[in-house]
DNA sequence: AGGGTTATGACACCGGTTACCAAATGATAC
DNA sequence: GTATCATTTGGTAACCGGTGTCATAACCCT
């Protein structure tokens, strides 16, 4: 080939492009049809579309011009069938909030966007004891390029032992350090939570409650401890009194906040485990006839958008869940490319300040 | 094969069944495994999946049996790629609000559970001239078994000519009825705006306002008609003054309930068109200093999670959006299963009462 | 010209489907 | 009882659109 002059290898490409640009009207193209025109076989641009480095510069042109002319992508579903891994990328996620699933979900198809890969929802409850054995099956049957484990899907071991025993890619994305070490988004929750506590103490609050989280979430322990080390700073202590448990739900949130209010001794501030437990607390400091922020100055975690309709607006700790959930799903596609890439990425969150926080009431008397 | 004893056909069938079971262990079985262990062909063991009728019921009853003993079911990507149709169902959305698409999502879920039908999401954006386009490849690369279309996509007689040009079956979900006629999930939304009216005329409202959506949805016309017809039954007619129009969003409500509060003739009752809205609007009237429901009741659309988070509780009229998503997704299966099953299925919203709306005040002097 | 890359193609395979043909069965006629 | 024909039933081969394996052709160098 290389025998031929440069224009009669010009010629030669803008004749195949021209038989390409003729064939184009016929409909979608497969591989069979590059090579045709190409005049290689489909292996040969198989291998082009892969990237392989066996492939004469000179062939890979003329394929690759082919494939431009043509707007040419390979079929997902038979690429699937050969590699046994299709195009789906699998959300699972068990999660109260709806607002933070919503948020995630618009981050992965953030990153998803331009690909032709597919965001498709596997929720899963802890109520259903099967659950393991659905997931199993759908990864099985529909083989997924990977999964994206948000809290608290990602904090179980055993889960992932199973993704990992099928072989199927994953990234966690968690608050602390997990056990296993493999690629997650690790948010500093506790970092966050300890800003909230420097915020209450700087506005002169010393007393101060905490609404906790379902222990079965691994960043309610994180948030509380980093809610405590911020108040530590300030050389307040966190009252166990004034601590008590909930579930992340709005519910939860209310019936928590009512026992604190009812409590020997009322809080003058509360930092609510989430923004779900926050409005809780507002319903429960309203129905007490108590003001926000006058009475009770109240903080959550996460700042979904309910955090902005709120009134007064809540004053929040910002966790960047559309931000996290682009990074976990770059971060599953990074390895698709070859590219290398770090194996954790750290957000750090940080407190929003809104209008349910001020001073604390004067003392009565 | 007739000439045999039943005993000896009963052996025949458990010996089937005994190596089914010893095959198990291998891994996932292939339909060349069933049709090694059936003594039949491949093809024949396709025609039993696939409940044809040229198959003598004999042959049928052990080809069942070890399908069943297997687990078996055929290899998504694989029939796929034979049948040009995956087993994904798209969401196909365009929806400022949240809590709708995630009750939508949930809906379909449910009645995806049992299937081996995933939930795909495509979120298109108008914002983005070239969503048909994205759209396009989408269809013609991933041959989703059916699209979902909520609105305000269910609306777009370009989008749904373009999905009949490329064949894939669709169905849509909408209040009123549609140009074009087809399977849809139907809304009457203007009954439920009316029951919001009679709810606001029977506590005695007469300056009552109403919050409209975006020109774009077909609902928002749809609801305030209805909920004229409701005052209209009660005598009241809707002032021109008092109609605003908004965008279905949180800052589009609020606004809109600040251009109501300073303009000439205050309300003592408003009609958001969503509950979205409607919690702008609280904001708004909050804001201004003023109570609800004692100075201005609030009456939202859709029932989403927030209306039961705020305080006071806003009456709303409840839209089952979830058993929409239900109903929407088995529309798209029973065509799969041939089951015959209606057009079109109807919902009518109702009213929740709930804290927002009281009598009005008395008037001042 | 021989030897070691490098590039390419032939062929089987992934797990299903359809098209088409051959064998088996059953009904009917003789 | 058997020949004839229509109707079931089952099998073979090709295909859907890609990929892996392996043999061979083309190239480069000494």
């Amino acid at each position: 080939m290389s025998d031929k002059s440069k224009p009669e290898l010009e010629a030669e490409l803008a004749a195949a492009v021209q038989e390409a640009a003729e064939f184009k009207l016929q409909g979608r193209a497969t591989i069979n049809d590059i090579a045709r025109i190409a005049k290689v076989s489909k292996k040969t641009v198989s291998r082009v579309i892969n990237d392989s480095p066996l492939v004469k510069p000179r062939t890979r042109e003329v394929v690759k011009a082919i494939i431009a002319e043509l707007g040419y992508t390979p079929d997902p579903q038979a690429r699937a069938l050969a590699l046994r891994r299709s195009y789906l990328v699998g959300l699972v996620y068990d999660n109260p909030s709806p607002q933070y699933v919503v948020n995630m979900q618009r981050g992965i198809l953030d990153a998803l966007e331009e690909t032709d890969f597919q965001l498709v929802l596997r929720p899963v409850s802890r109520a259903d004891a099967n659950y393991p054995g659905r997931l199993k099956q759908f990864i099985q049957h529909h083989k997924p390029f990977g999964l994206i484990l948000p809290p608290s899907v990602s904090e179980d071991e055993e889960l992932t032992q199973m993704f990992r025993d099928n072989d199927v890619d994953y990234v966690r994305i968690a608050s602390g350090m997990l056990d296993e070490p493999s690629r997650m988004i690790l948010t500093h929750d506790s970092e966050g939570a300890a800003q909230a506590a420097r915020h209450l103490c700087a506005l002169g609050h010393t007393d101060i409650a905490h609404i906790h989280g379902p222990e079965s979430f691994r960043s309610a322990p994180e948030r509380r401890n980093g809610f405590q080390r911020g108040l530590a700073e300030a050389g307040v202590a966190l009252n166990p009194d004034l601590t008590v448990e909930a579930g992340y739900t709005f519910d939860s949130g209310l019936q928590a906040m009512e026992r604190l209010l009812y409590g020997k001794r009322r809080p003058t501030a509360v930092f609510a485990g989430n923004d779900e437990m926050a409005t809780g607390a507002y319903v429960a400091v309203r129905k007490a006839g108590l003001r926000i922020p006058e009475d009770v100055s109240i903080v959550g975690f996460d700042d979904t958008p309910i955090a902005g309709r709120l009134w007064p607006a809540l004053t929040t700790v910002r966790l960047p869940i559309r931000e996290m959930g682009q990074a976990a799903a770059r971060l599953l596609l990074a390895q698709a490319a070859g590219v290398v890439r770090e194996d954790v990425i750290s957000f750090t969150p940080e407190i929003v300040v809104r209008e349910s926080t001020a001073a604390p009431p004067r003392k009565a008397g």
